[in-house]
DNA sequence: TCGCTGGAATCAGTATACCGTTTGCGCAGG
DNA sequence: CCTGCGCAAACGGTATACTGATTCCAGCGA
């Protein structure tokens, strides 16, 4: 329960934003504003207008039964990754090169956590490990408007990346992709870095596209095209 | 008077958007919820949720007393471009390959319009064709999630472009690149496309720097440091 | 047993009202 | 004429209430 300033919607739409970055929400859930507003203790406006938001940002959509976490096409995966293959390389070579102590010292916990969690199999807190490690290294890029660009096209993936790691050869693969940058970031080489991340660029939305292929086949068998989103452009 | 949707927030969201789109909006205006409603003919709330949400989009900052639209800083300006560098010579690539003669249609016109608008010195027409050449060129690029990124951090811009324009030389070479790229375009060179593009991101840049800086100064000469924004973090 | 119809429940959208804070202005005192 | 105090208005934030649309389900008929 953040209050990232005195006010509700802030603080709302930052749990939400954390339980989506956690995977913490299936695409099967159903957020509803009444419901979240007497879970804490305050009125449907500010939940909904965090909902709302997370819809204009692209993480939700509207339904006619609620707010659901928005669920991708293989063509958003790609589309996806076009943006960030052009953003993440760059933004890893500035972050090479104006990498201080602090962040180092933190980035290599995150890693050290993401290790520990997949020796264990825990895939919460590989989750979770994983997005201290993103959010370390972005923090080490001077331009924030680089770094929120990032951080957003990132968290689009939270219900995929969930499949990713289910399967221990992907995740092996993952962590062993970001296990190089790491290593880049700590030689201060953005050169290393920038290249290791276009590699782990490539790698990822590969495995992305598999899960989330194997995904929809999966619910093509079950049931033979159900489920209805509203029309609710982000204009 | 735009109805996207049969929605009421996405109706002022779109007007609000265009007027920003088109300067209409100056940063000495103050926009508020009240006002917006009962210009409308509709109460505070979709009026408020529409500013809310543009808000969070970065193009208002909330202040005390009524939202203003966004003022960049020198940072702000490099830091936007050096991610514009990043995707829109990219996209213009794929632009180029993929135009369609539709398309090609609506930029030569858009390109007749920006260059008649210069040759009368009609600043309003000029930004508004400039908009329509934008969004033209911009439909030509398949991947979605590219060219709304792209679309929102060229509206930023917006406030300083109207002071680029004022400026007859900046105005003239502005348009020269734009329709070098427009070349590029009927040519459906993608490299030609990729690189006119790039060397216009810099060009741009420099423009965008030196009006702001002299807006800057002219303000700090008028005035020795006024006015307050509210912390309004977009968390 | 299956399909159809009607009503009840659910939920997003909108309106209205209230509250706390900030700000700007006017008035009084120096 | 300048300064400081205080009040009233403006505005954002939150709460509550109402409405219309969609969906689910139960009950009825085939």
């Amino acid at each position: 329960m953040l209050k990232p300033n005195d006010n509700l919607v802030d603080a709302i739409y930052a749990d939400l934003r954390l339980k989506l970055q956690r995977s913490a929400v299936s695409p099967a859930d159903r957020l509803v504003d009444t419901e979240i507003a007497n879970a804490h203790g305050i009125s449907r406006m500010p939940a909904r207008e965090a909902l709302l938001r997370l819809v204009s940002e692209g993480y939700l959509v509207g339904t006619t039964r609620g707010f659901a976490v928005r669920e991708l096409s293989l063509d958003d995966i790609s589309g996806l990754f076009e943006v960030r293959r052009q953003l993440e390389p760059r933004a890893a070579a500035c972050a090479a090169r104006d990498m201080t102590p602090e962040i180092e010292a933190e980035i290599t916990a995150a890693m050290n956590r993401v290790e520990l969690a997949l020796s264990r199999s825990d895939i919460p807190a590989l989750l979770a490990a994983n997005v201290d490690f993103r959010n370390a290294w972005l923090k080490a890029v001077n331009n924030p408007h680089m770094a929120a660009t990032i951080s957003r096209f990132i968290d689009y993936f939270q219900s995929v990346r969930l499949g990713t790691f289910a399967d221990p050869g992907a995740a092996y693969q993952y962590i062993d992709g970001l296990s190089r940058i790491h290593a880049a970031f700590l030689a201060h080489d953005p050169l290393m870095a920038q290249d290791r991340m276009t590699l782990f660029m490539f790698a990822a939305e590969e495995a992305y596209l598999s899960v989330r292929r194997r995904q929809l086949e999966e619910a093509e068998t079950a049931r033979p095209a159900r489920r209805r989103t509203r029309k609710r452009g982000t204009a």
